[in-house]
DNA sequence: TATTGTTATACTCTATAACTATA
DNA sequence: TATAGTTATAGAGTATAACAATA
């Protein structure tokens, strides 16, 4: 596909109008542009449902994988979220001071913590995922269970 | 969906051994998260094939919309692309700088300019499409053209 | 020699307040 | 009174380098 192939705008038009409608056909036609605006959109409802228990996206992921891998490593949450390891110490130790995780010794590597969730971090996690998954709904509200499972396989086919 | 209901892991497991391999499946079942990662990886190949031209995916989405769309005003590419007023100014000046686009007068707003591509803009846009579309079919190369039209639209649904 | 966790730090991205010129 | 563009600035997010303890 070439530069503008998409109808009456063209970068050789006269000048002497302004732009009544953006015509945004182009980078709507690409996967990147539609899946971050997509990530974006789900983000901002995110934010605000998530702001009660003070969990923004990453630390529900963080959380998340806590929750159902106990355990696991800082090292780990790095691997499998793509978050550096400098940056993950912080937020570690958010959770901590807040008493939602403890640092336990880790069975087979004295260098590293098996993570897990408090009785205090088991709850609030509780709430945390049964609103995630109301989110789930109403952001997707448009789509059938069929369609929602879809695009997760599509999309799943894009970064796995 | 309540917390764990995905096989052996659990948050009362014993802490006697680690995590040999993460459980990712309730975060792989939000829609959030597989549009973030997919995101994610998509400009993680997008940053790397439009270094040459010096494009970051918000630069490319601005000078395409410009291209598409000449005359469109620094506030119609905030509107639609989500960008704060402040946070463009800086980047249609590097065009301007970089020799890639110029401001016109408004035809019917003394207060705005109308942005523009110069035939370098325009020289290196052609290119840039060209690369970006050459990467969409190299990311999306494990879907059917069909199935890259079904991802877009229920992409659209979510954040339309 | 490589890896885990960590500190320090720099860079980028995003957000808020306030100003000017014009509508 | 509201809007387009702009400046200054603060905050969040992401990046690299280097170190101690352990593998």
């Amino acid at each position: 596909m070439a530069i503008d192939p998409l109808g009456p705008a063209s970068a050789l038009a006269p000048t002497g109008h302004g732009v009544e409608r953006v015509d945004t056909r182009y980078l709507e036609g690409l996967i990147g542009y539609n899946a971050r605006r997509a990530a974006l959109a789900v983000i901002e409802v995110f934010l605000a449902r998530m702001a009660p228990y003070g969990l923004r996206p990453v630390d529900f992921s963080i959380l998340s994988l806590i929750t159902h891998n106990p355990g696991i490593t800082a090292r780990q949450l790095c691997a499998t979220l793509g978050v550096l390891p400098p940056n993950m110490v912080g937020m570690v130790n958010r959770f901590d001071g807040r008493g939602l995780i403890e640092r336990r010794p880790h069975p087979r590597d004295r260098r590293a913590h098996g993570l897990h969730l408090t009785s205090e971090g088991l709850a609030l996690m509780i709430e945390a995922e049964r609103t995630a998954e109301q989110l789930e709904k109403d952001v997707a509200h448009k789509l059938t269970l069929a369609q929602q499972q879809t695009l997760m396989d599509l999309l799943q086919k894009i970064y796995l």
